[in-house]
RNA sequence: CCCGCCUUAACUCAGUCUGGCAGAGUGGUCGGCUGUAGACCGACAUGUCCCCCGUUCAAAUCGGGGAGGCGGGACCA
């Protein structure tokens, strides 16, 4: 019984820190909040999502989540002027309501209890007790522009520690680049007083060209890409045949595709052997890796199927 | 506060001394080869030369002013 919650948390995870303290949780507490921060800036991609599966996830074994649109987080960051990131944040809040997101999830804007006077204490408090040089490594994965950091970059691994504490978090979502912060965040809240975070960190996604994924080089699919933007791009996505390592297409059935379908049915000329159906990713993976199955039949359904993840999501989208 | 260096294509940078069509590599786009992409081959496009003022027939280049970044020095009762 309780495997069945802690396995469902943990699917598809990087790491959760520590597996210990997460079945502790999930088996004894009642009333446990998660969260994961998103810096409104840049149109929401296949990468939020991830995360946002994770949150989901969370609930679907009772957990309660915040959502946090960190908006001083991402004007700290660099990501733009406080209007523009205003604004961003109002569209994040559209797109994370119509990802599907149990009803009762809390979104949370940073400014909203950020510049408290008990907030900015902590803060202080916490600069008191971090070297600058765990600030700044704590941000390698996070920044922009890693030579020439600013201050205010410095501020923000603290602002997310204190969030966490805030917030009376039991569970911090993220990426595995939000690694560090968070191994700060669980140091520093243990010895002032607050709960430490248990962590779950998803893996950071390859971009289709297998490079990192970024917005600047255009590499990812985007939650409002067209049905034919979204199968140009995987059409031209990296897919060496039989090669299963860093391969981003694999990536779509592993994380997007077979974890919102029980059954995958791969349209594929008569020509080259027909229709082909899976009902786990591993199986699929094998064939891959074999040669069993081709590098445009995977392509092709990536497209189908991504395309039905997202299609709703468009649409939940444009009826608001 | 003082001194030195840097700022040119999406990125990394040549070019500045000695003024004369704005350059290379990487990346990008298109095409060829592949039942995908990549690799490879071929073609194409890059632009506020940080900003302002001046000198000159002509300024990325010279002069003056400014902005941003980097490094050092000084100050430290």
């Amino acid at each position: 019984m309780i495997n069945v919650k802690f396995e469902q948390v943990m699917s598809n995870v990087e790491e959760a820190v520590t597996e210990d303290e997460l079945a502790a949780l999930l088996d004894n507490e009642t009333n446990i909040t998660a969260y994961a921060g998103y810096e409104p800036s840049g149109k929401l991609h296949l990468g939020h999502l991830l995360t946002a599966y994770k949150l989901m996830d969370l609930q679907s074994v009772g957990v309660d989540v915040i959502v946090l649109l960190a908006d001083l987080h991402a004007y700290l960051n660099e990501k733009g002027t406080m209007d523009q990131i205003r604004d961003w944040a109002d569209h994040y809040q559209k797109c994370f309501s119509a990802l599907g997101l149990a009803e009762g999830t809390r979104f949370v804007r940073g400014s909203d209890y950020q510049l408290e006077p008990e907030y900015t204490k902590l803060i202080l408090k916490l600069a008191r007790h971090t070297t600058l040089n765990r600030a700044r490594r704590s941000m390698d994965e996070v920044s922009r522009n890693a030579e020439d950091p600013v201050v205010s970059q410095m501020i923000y691994p603290l602002m997310q520690t204190a969030d966490i504490g805030y917030l009376n978090i039991d569970i911090a979502v993220g990426g595995i680049d939000q690694r560090k912060i968070h191994m700060l965040a669980r140091e520093e809240l243990h010895s002032m007083g607050f709960k430490s975070p248990v962590c779950v960190h998803t893996p950071i996604l390859l971009g289709l060209d297998a490079n990192k994924m970024s917005s600047s080089s255009d590499n990812l699919i985007a939650i409002e890409d067209s049905p034919e933007s979204i199968k140009k791009r995987i059409q031209s996505a990296y897919c060496p045949p039989r090669t299963v390592g860093d391969n981003p297409l694999l990536q779509l059935y592993r994380y997007y595709v077979f974890p919102q379908f029980k059954q995958v049915e791969l349209e594929r000329p008569q020509q080259y052997g027909g229709p082909i159906c899976y009902e786990d990713f591993s199986t699929l993976e094998l064939d891959y890796a074999v040669g069993k199955l081709h590098p445009l039949d995977l392509k092709n359904g990536a497209a189908t199927y991504i395309e039905r993840i997202i299609g709703p999501i468009r649409s939940a989208l444009r009826s608001d």
